[in-house]
DNA sequence: CTCTTGAAGGTTTTT
DNA sequence: CCTTCAAGAG
């Protein structure tokens, strides 16, 4: 393949400047992947760098994953040695094999936020700390905040000076590093502090790296951090060929530390840089991208740049406004329906974006009622639920002895009749003789306070050491399952017999099911390999391009995505711009909110969208918000108001019943199924696991009785009388009911 | 030691 | 609103 092929000249330029330091200023919706994948393409192909020294950093697995693809069908061979993935999991990949170098154990456990939370609350408790005063969030904040700027317990001892507030963080910083290192854990920071810090203390692993990743390339730059910074220029200072690629305009991530000055000052810190701007936008329209240009304008302190389009102008910006959340989620899911019958639109082709998860809810209710198929990203990170934490804790200290944490958080799970104060005596020894906690338990006959619970201990080390010792010769799935049969842990769900319980045997049969597509998917799979990948994934990960449902989530997690039709909801100010935004003093929180707005417009390819409530329900309390400035910073020509309220709710577009809503969705559905003959993506089941007189539950409708089954054209509509809901007709690959 | 109950308090955004 | 935490009963 030419791998000029339908590329600009500036784009060609970037892919050509092969040696020293490149940046690229690539507006949003300017071919940026592109650039970076040919460019791998061109190193490769034109100028015969062997591919495993090319190295590119994502900022999602997801993203990594589309590069490498797309790398691969550009070029004839090679594509699977290049190291394309994140920062983190970068950084665990070299701590994998060099971790033992700054003294941790190969095999050490990563921590996320709730784990750290835990060992916070311990630490807490420990060094005997006001909890008004001393919030284990606000601790955990302080001390991202500075490992993100890579300062060190000891200096923040030092930059604290007298003042008693910050010395105390220190101390808890100080604790909080050594009971990580002592479980041979690392929160997410420490990967990146640590993998800085082993090419510093050992500058022969830091020099293989460098050999060998003599090509860098850096995607989403405008939101790197100082360590990231610090670490990419540390693999760069040899051979200097560092390409990193970003949209200042775009930069979304202060809060974790992202650090704008890493892209505003690049040609300082490497004055011989190149620098491309890439300008032309081929993703949106015209209108959609004025209204874009017009609302980022608004910020100081950017680079000048201005995209352009030689798209046609498209539709205006529609906004609306409704009086209550309830009905904004009505008309966004009315249009949906009302899109995919009557344009050839598909349900992928949709995406609703907003603020905060919390305004999720409303959505997800509407979407459900009217039967759009739909996929909430972020929020509960599936392995964060209680069930999985659970068994992913036993599969950790099967791994990993020394993860304190997770011993204790499976010791009395199921109930083994080890509560708190059994658990702080063997903390207490184990503090005292300076071992670990697993090591405690195994000498709890030995603890003189112990009592009678030393034999619930002695049971349940025993119980750990049989399962470690049969883990040896065990596939990660099968370790799993030994987990559930020893601890009886599903028996004791199915034995509660509640909606709630069954849902969660079905995450965990989800769970096992990861963990086959893991062990199909890699080539010599492990249980630390899998606990690893578990602990590094991302929601928006697991985003299947080719299903056919509409997304719904945050504008940080759209951030490299895009859709024909987009929603931006909840366009308030107090809401987006956030409450906490408008009240700052600091003038650039209210930017950065800006930008964010920037990239949730710049996602829309077609249509864009922007709706608000006047009053919204948050908290349980109702809050009249004015319209958000972003929208009025758009020019009144570029906006479509349609009609307005009073209008709308006298000549409704969206039956405002759900009964009636219900019925016309899955009439739209039905027509759409009937009258389009583009395949639908709707995979009907070849047969069904219940059938008429069965009774069945619905997740949202509850329990009710089958009432009768018709095989559709391209699915089987299925009638059931609910409980509580009445009779009610849907689609079997959508209400995916389930037989009880 | 476990479970229930009630009150209080808290909110962006994520690897 | 929804989760989390403390206190009290069994």
């Amino acid at each position: 393949m030419n791998i000029s092929e339908g590329m600009n000249p500036r784009q060609m330029e970037a892919v050509e400047y092969t040696e020293g330091p490149l940046l690229i200023l690539a507006g949003a919706g300017s071919g940026k992947t592109r650039v970076l994948t040919h460019r791998i393409a061109y190193l490769i192909e034109e100028k015969q760098v062997p591919p495993y020294q090319i190295m590119a950093i994502t900022f999602t697995n997801k993203a990594a994953q589309e590069m490498r693809e797309r790398v691969d069908r550009i070029v004839s061979f090679g594509a699977e040695q290049v190291w394309v993935s994140t920062f983190h999991s970068s950084c665990v990949r070299i701590l994998r094999r060099y971790a033992d170098r700054i003294g941790y154990g190969n095999n050490f456990t990563i921590y996320d936020t709730e784990d750290s939370k835990t060992l916070m609350k311990a630490i807490i408790k420990k060094l005997n700390l006001d909890t008004k005063t001393f919030k284990d969030r606000s601790l955990l904040s302080a001390i991202s905040a500075a490992k993100n700027e890579m300062i060190s317990p000891e200096q923040y001892r030092k930059d604290a000076g007298i003042d008693w507030k910050l010395r105390k963080i220190a101390d808890v910083y100080d604790e909080y590093q050594e009971q990580l290192r002592s479980n041979n854990a690392m929160d997410f920071d420490d990967l990146l502090v640590n993998a800085v810090e082993l090419f510093t203390q050992c500058p022969e692993v830091l020099e293989s790296y460098q050999e060998r990743l003599r090509y860098l390339m850096v995607d989403e730059y405008q939101d790197t951090n100082t360590v990231q910074f610090r670490f990419i220029s540390l693999l760069a200072q040899k051979y200097r060929n560092l390409c990193v690629v970003g949209d200042d305009d775009q930069s979304i991530y202060k809060f974790r530390g992202a650090n704008i000055e890493n892209i505003l000052s690049f040609e300082k810190i490497f004055p011989d840089a190149k620098v491309v701007k890439l300008e032309q936008n081929y993703r949106s329209t015209g209108n959609i991208l004025s209204a874009a240009n017009e609302v980022i304008a608004n910020n100081k302190g950017r680079k000048e740049k201005k995209l352009w389009t030689e798209n046609g102008d498209g539709p205006l910006v529609n906004y609306r406004q409704f009086l209550t959340g309830f009905e904004e989620a009505e008309y966004i899911a009315g249009e949906i329906s009302k899109k995919v019958r009557t344009e050839h639109s598909r349900y992928r082709d949709f995406a609703v974006l907003y603020r905060t998860n919390a305004q999720s809810r409303l959505f997800e209710e509407k979407f459900l009622m009217a039967n759009i198929p739909y996929k909430i990203v972020g929020g509960i990170n599936f392995y964060a639920r209680k069930e999985i934490k659970d068994l992913l804790s036993y599969l950790k200290v099967l791994d990993n002895a020394e993860d304190d944490l997770a011993v204790q958080r499976i010791i009395n799970i199921p109930k083994r009749g080890i509560g708190a104060a059994s658990i702080g005596k063997a903390q207490e020894w184990a503090d005292f003789h300076g071992i670990s906690f697993f090591d405690a338990l195994l000498e709890a006959e030995m603890i003189p306070t112990m009592g009678r619970a030393a034999s619930k201990i002695r049971s349940f080390t025993s119980l750990i050491e049989v399962m470690r010792a049969k883990a040896e010769y065990l596939s990660v799935k099968e370790i799993l399952e030994l987990v559930i049969e020893e601890t009886g842990y599903v028996a004791e769900l199915q034995a509660e017999d509640t909606e709630e319980a069954q849902a969660r045997i079905e995450n965990i049969d989800e769970l096992i099911s990861k963990i086959v597509t893991y062990q199909d998917e890699t080539e010599n799979p492990t249980l630390g390999g899998f606990l690893q990948d578990v602990a590094l994934v991302s929601d928006i990960d697991s985003v299947d391009e080719d299903s056919d449902y509409v997304l719904l989530m945050t504008l940080h997690s759209a951030k490299g995505l895009e859709f024909p039709h987009v929603f931006l909801a909840g366009m308030e100010d107090g809401i987006f711009p956030s409450y906490l935004t408008i009240t700052s003093d600091d003038p650039g929180d209210l930017e950065e909110e800006r930008r964010l707005c920037y990239v949730g417009i710049t996602r829309a390819m077609k249509e864009l969208t922007m709706t608000s409530a006047k009053q919204r329900m948050i908290r349980g309390e109702t809050q009249y918000n004015k319209t958000s400035r972003f929208v009025r910073e758009i020019p009144r020509e570029l906006v479509d108001m349609g009609r307005t309220f009073e209008e709308v709710k006298q000549k409704p577009q969206v039956d405002p019943q759900p009964k009636s809503g219900l019925y016309g969705a899955m009439k739209s559905l039905y027509q759409t199924n009937s009258f389009q003959p583009r395949q639908f993506k709707v995979t009907k089941a070849d047969h069904l696991d219940y059938e008429v007189g069965d009774t069945v539950r619905h997740v949202k409708f509850g329990v009710g009785i089958v009432k009768a089954i018709v095989e559709g054209g391209k699915d089987f509509e299925v009638t059931v009388e609910f409980e509580k809901a009445g009779v009610k007709k849907m689609f079997a690959s959508f209400a995916k009911l389930k037989k009880i």
